[in-house]
DNA sequence: CTCCGTGCAAACGATTTGCACTATG
DNA sequence: CATAGTGCAAATCGTTTGCACGGAG
């Protein structure tokens, strides 16, 4: 079970990576079509999934929208916009932050957490002082 | 735009309630129904988005899964269970957490934070014991 | 030449919506 | 009695899968 490197593999690793954005299945799609047209979308997923699994990209899965797939795959935390749903990255933001010690209020073994800073974006918020204003 | 108090909504809120779980959609759906056999799974859809609108009950978005809605709406951090994907609450754990400044690091205006804490639940634990004893 | 990977379409699970009917305030 | 809420079925959205074919090693 050798991981091969096609040429969409190829692509679709090198679309993400030069996007430096955090994208889902679907925007990445369009993307990757318009240098390989025939790419399928299922394809796209298919190598997301790998790729993440193999620890060349990361997976996040963020309040119940689509998973985003980020070209940086070293742990981080993220912050996202409410606005326009874009992902960016975060220094790890969980110094003093041992997630062992709530464990052992409910009887669980941690084996790690998961944590979001959620806010608006410099460009949403340009955006609504505008929208502030005309009214 | 007013919240009637109706029969469905009422036995919803109450079944969520003494279930004392945070359970998802169609788990309620199913407890409900055993009071009230004609319910539709849409209107169990309806009613958890509108109490958790009102306040009454929350919402929670775990990691790409189903939505799950907290008997609790008081704001508290969430525990769960990679294995069996149960939910528990848990004591605020973001003391010394504070959001603000990792908004200044990338531009954003920042509006709150979403901590979950992942293991495996007790019960889970136990039943691994057992599947690595029989082998 | 062996399988892993691909494209396509169909299947899927969770959730939402249009519609005509019902019942709360 | 006005209009928020309901049940039903169909629609939608993101994602996965079965299958026959194609191409990397």
């Amino acid at each position: 079970m050798q991981l091969r490197m096609t040429n969409q593999r190829e692509i679709i690793l090198r679309e993400l990576n030069t996007s430096q954005r955090h994208l889902a299945a679907d925007e990445l799609y369009d993307r990757v079509k318009k240098v390989m047209p025939r790419i399928s979308l299922a394809t796209v997923y298919r190598n997301l999934e790998i790729l993440s699994e193999a620890g060349m990209i990361g997976k996040l899965e963020i309040s119940g929208r689509q998973k985003r797939f980020d070209y940086d795959p070293s742990e981080h935390d993220h912050i996202y916009c409410v606005v326009c749903h874009r992902v960016d990255n975060l220094e790890m933001a969980h110094k003093g932050l041992t997630a062992e010690e709530f464990g052992a209020v409910v009887g669980y073994s941690v084996t790690g957490y998961r944590l979001e800073i959620i806010g608006v974006c410099p460009e949403c918020q340009t955006k609504n002082e505008n929208k502030e204003s005309k009214k």
